[in-house]
This record gives structure tokens, sequence and C-alpha cells, in this order.
DNA sequence: AAAATTAATCGTATATTTGCGATAATTATG
DNA sequence: CATAATTATCGCAAATATACGATTAATTTT
């Protein structure tokens, strides 16, 4: 990518905000993520039943999701039991009321 | 990508919300939003005076922003003011909110 | 009209994401 | 112990994203 060698620092709040925002950026996550609020909780194979991608791109997204602290599995063997982190669903959640709160001044400039 | 053939249709919140995320999946992005909102408005070559990157990478970064309808450009030629676009950046505000009051159940299950 | 200023776009290189089938791993069932 | 059920992981291919320097475009200044 010749990228600049050295490594650009952001804030932690900037860094944790890119990364919830990139978990949510991808629709079929979107509605794994409103499967598993009407759910409340669900196995990998009631996902694959549900939406139409082979069982191992669904379990890469899911794994996308965890890796982000969004939802956490259950090990109920054979089968993975998921739902979501509720304290990490609820720090994005606070990030993002952070970030649509910033003040962009009431008078347009534009 | 070997997709499946046939593309996959998700409501219009879902492919909304996945596109805001997506332009908001990147801290130089962020940071870009956070200096619109500091200054309410700002030249290219401000941030390109504050962001340790080129000139063309700043500029292909607001075009994202702008191509998701986050931010508005005004020409004032030779330059470009940028500036927040409100009515999407509501809209944005909106969907996340929405995404985010979705109930996971009080009851953990996990 | 020539030079300077500013920002977008082009071309290119590399990294990351997305998707799939095949395979492996884990545990229950027969 | 072999088989079935379920899910993760591997290996690959193709699409996107990211970053840069060079060039182009538009307009002002000299």
């Amino acid at each position: 990518m010749k990228r600049t060698n050295q490594h650009i620092v952001y804030s932690d709040v900037t860094e944790q905000t890119a990364r919830f925002a990139k978990a949510l950026s991808h629709p079929v996550r979107l509605a794994i993520l409103k499967h598993l609020s009407n759910q409340s909780c669900c196995f990998t194979g009631d996902l694959v039943a549900v939406l139409p991608m082979a069982q191992s791109t669904i379990s890469q997204h899911l794994k996308e999701l965890k890796d982000a602290g969004l939802i956490q599995g259950d090990i109920l063997p054979p089968r993975v039991k998921y739902c979501i982190h509720q304290e990490n669903w609820n720090k994005a959640k606070r990030l993002f009321e952070t970030l649509f709160n910033q003040d962009f001044g009431s008078i347009s400039c534009c």
C-alpha cells in the first residue's frame, strides 16, 4: 500500500469508534445483529438457514463481530450459541452518541 | 470474490446504516469530522496541514465522506470549503440510534 | 498572457475484505 | 469405536480500500 512508514497515532476514542464502525459496515453483519435481537440468542446454523450465504462465510462474519467485541459465543457442543456482548454494545452505543453529539455549529456556513 | 451471482437485497435501513458505518470506519475520516466540528468549516488545505498524510490521500477521504453524504463541499476558487451535511448527518444519527436501541433482551442468555 | 495557488483525479502498488469449497476439530449418538 | 452433526479454519480468487506521487483543472495574481 506504500504506507507512510511511521504509524499514525489516534486517540483511543477515535480508534475504538472506527473499529466498531467497521464491524457495523457490512449489511450481513447488521442482519446478524438484527436476528440476534429478535431471537436474543442463536446458533450459527440458525443464521445459515436464514441468510443466503455459505456456512463458512457466515462463520467469518461472526468472527469479525466477535473480534470487534460486539457479540460473544457460548460453546454448547457441537454448537455455539451467540448473543450480544451487552457491555461492549453499550460502549459502542456511547461512542456513537459522542460522535453524533459533536456540535458542528447551528449556523451552517455552506 | 467468487460472489453469489444473485445480488442479495437488504432493507433500505440496513443498506444506509452500513453505508454510513463504512464512511465512519476509518480514523482519518473521523479526525476530519472532528476538525470540521471544531472549525465549523475548513478548506482541504487546512486538513492537509493538520493531518500527516498526502494531499491526494486526504482529498480521497473527503470524497468518500462526500459520497456517503456526510459532508458537502462549497467551491470558492481556487479552494473548496467543506462542512457537515446537516440533514444527512441527522439521518445517520437517527439510523444509529435505531440500531443501538434494538432490544437484545434484558436477561442475557449467555 | 504567464505564473502561482489550490484541490481533484489518474495511475500504480499493496493491503484488506469478502466469499466459497474443502478440510479439520469437537462432541454426541448409534 | 464408527458415524453424524455442527462449526471453525485453511487456501484460494476476486473485489475494494488505502496511500502515494504525478498530473490535470480551475481560478487568481502578477
